[in-house]
DNA sequence: CATAGAAACATGTACATACAAGTTGAGCGG
DNA sequence: CCGCTCAACTTGTATGTACATGTTTCTATG
């Protein structure tokens, strides 16, 4: 069934903009008149008037009586004193951003560049809304860290709107697949390996892993963790692998930890557990503690990330590395790369860590 | 002679706007018909129609075909999954600045609401764009460190704005004289006061001050170096006050310090420096090694804000104590109130607090 | 060739008319 | 009393006409 069609003035907008977004006119360009357009388009001068005040009230083009009608200028190319970038992470001052943050603000204000910082609590409803407020005045470039990027894209619309805009933009931690832009991330697998890896060869032959995997970082931890299994040859125990998202982190593997600790024969429990990152490795210390064992002599504890938290406790965390300040900083030099001198690149420009194993006290050699 | 007539479709819309804002009409009134205006105000349909669709665009009404056209809801008011506090500081990941936001987004994020933080730069153009920036989109509150506050107030018309849009906000650290809003400061003038009655009850005599006058800290800070010269009766020496900018501040003080040091008797040198910061404290540290000179066993140095800069140097700061985490927290508290109870408070509401002196390595009695 | 004025062109303001589409209320019939 | 239909009211779309105001171009004259 034929489609309901547009009002005129609808089709004349749309048309219109399809001459902005195909370049056939650029900034500066003088429309046709509002005459010429009445004729062209067989409607009245008025309907093409209403045209025009939308798009000049949306921003596309502007007026000057007796002279013309012309395109606007892109916001986001307009001379400003000052170009902004927003951040969009998790968090602001919690765990390891701050440092990503001061690495970035560092770097980005030397240049010129002020930043605007929003926060997205690793929930999609408010990654969108920090999108849209965030995509709401003329931005120069965007440095995003996915939300739950093992979950799907449902905010895919703000990203190709921005590609739409020719907004530069990267992601840190992490990337989603569908999005065609630079990306600086650590090599969760390999981080998830060495973890394993380092207990292995510590002699330990049961691993418990906990692994957030909403978030494609913890997907790759696990695999490496896996993988690791499979490379030293030791079976790995899938009763000892706790999946669990966001929302369970308090409580989802608090309790595993506890029931594989409390209910199992000594040589039927975990000798070590790989955590997801250092805040949870941090809650399952106290949740080993709460049953009178100790780290590391009745188990072995290992994270990521290595932020402050690994050294924050009594006991010292065993933690994989990750860049913070170094992959803020370099966030920083690719994006004003890409404002400046306007390269369009894409996923296969950006940078990928090698994280580091860095021990401490949380892991020793079984006895 | 007679001003020039505004079109009537600008009366008409000046005219309904007042409707708005004096609150004859509220939100979801129901407009008189665009008929019954057109007859009102003997103008056209399409006259009182192009003044709807301007008010209808720039968001005061909202039109149903067949049914009317209504006042909107302020955007402020209008049900949002998450709230959004906005915070303006002079930086986001430097100096004292991490540990303020942190205390303000432990405590909004509990409540939660999610942040915008945007920094200054201790720039008045970039405080103004700052806030135009936050203003585009609905925020329930802000935070806001006042820029250069010594300065006056350039940007009022922002602040004034804020006032008229019923968004509740508070300033920290200082708050522009004119504000009638609520502060978290610290008794600058006391921790002026501490400081150098600190070293004089230490024997020091000649003390020199460098303060950053364009912020009323600075100036608070001198006003109680200067009190304390008088309630110790010890005579004020002019040439050893220091005041400097923002954009002076790698420059005049380390001169200054210089020239203080380099080209004086021993018994007319300053045998302290009151800085204004620990950031400066820190910079004519550098000053005093460069000339071969120690700190404490040349000259004391004392700064303010008790930062991580504070113990970050071989020789440990004596510092002046800054709230910060708890500053940040208390504002954010404050905040919440002002938004939830819906209470209108002004500058008679706040918290002062005192400075306490945090005594370690860089400051010594005098042999 | 330069200048001044007029004509042409362009946007801005305003009104009138007509019809489409949606909502609400009144009246009538069952 | 309820349901349906129609009229009245309201906004939405569209066109035509007229005049105001500003800019550009063309023509005529010196």
């Amino acid at each position: 069934m034929k489609e309901k069609q547009l009002p005129k003035y609808q089709q004349l907008k749309q048309e219109i903009l399809s001459w902005l977004h195909t370049g056939r006119l650029k900034p500066n360009d003088q429309m046709p008149s509002e005459n010429e357009i009445a004729e062209q388009f067989l409607m009245s001068r008025q309907t093409v008037r209403q045209t025009f005040g939308e798009l000049e009230k949306e921003g596309w083009l502007y007026r000057m009586q007796g002279k013309g009608t012309f395109v606007s200028t892109p916001q986001t190319q307009k001379s400003r004193d000052v170009q902004t970038i927003g951040i969009l992470t998790s968090y602001i001052s919690d765990y390891i951003f701050p440092h990503i943050v001061r690495g970035a603000e560092a770097t980005l204000r030397a240049r010129g560049y002020r930043l605007l910082l929003s926060s997205t609590d690793n929930d999609k409803a408010k990654e969108r809304e920090s999108l849209d407020m965030m995509m709401r005045q003329p931005l120069s470039g965007l440095i995003i860290e996915p939300t739950k990027s093992a979950e799907g894209n449902p905010n895919l619309s703000y990203y190709l709107s921005l590609d739409y805009q020719h907004i530069p933009y990267l992601m840190i931690n992490e990337r989603y697949p569908e999005m065609n832009c630079p990306s600086l991330i650590v090599d969760d697998e390999d981080g998830g390996f060495k973890a394993a890896a380092h207990l292995i060869q510590l002699g330990h032959r049961r691993l418990a892993g906990f692994f957030k995997t909403d978030d494609l970082q913890g997907v790759n931890r696990l695999k490496g963790f896996i993988r690791a299994h499979h490379h030293y040859q030791i079976p790995l125990l899938p009763e000892f692998v706790i999946h669990y998202t966001t929302e369970e982190k308090r409580t989802k593997p608090y309790r595993s930890a506890l029931a594989m600790l409390e209910h199992s024969a000594a040589e039927e429990r975990p000798t070590a557990f790989v955590c997801y990152n250092d805040e949870l490795a941090i809650h399952l210390l106290e949740a080993v503690r709460t049953i009178g064992m100790q780290v590391p002599q009745d188990i072995s504890l290992i994270g990521f990330d290595d932020s402050n938290l690994a050294t924050a406790t009594e006991v010292k965390l065993t933690s994989l590395s990750h860049p913070k300040t170094e992959l803020g900083s370099d966030a920083a030099g690719i994006l004003i790369d890409m404002i400046e001198n306007k390269r369009v690149i894409g996923s296969e420009t950006g940078k990928v860590y090698k994280p580091e194993l860095v021990i401490r006290e949380s892991t020793i050699r079984i006895p």
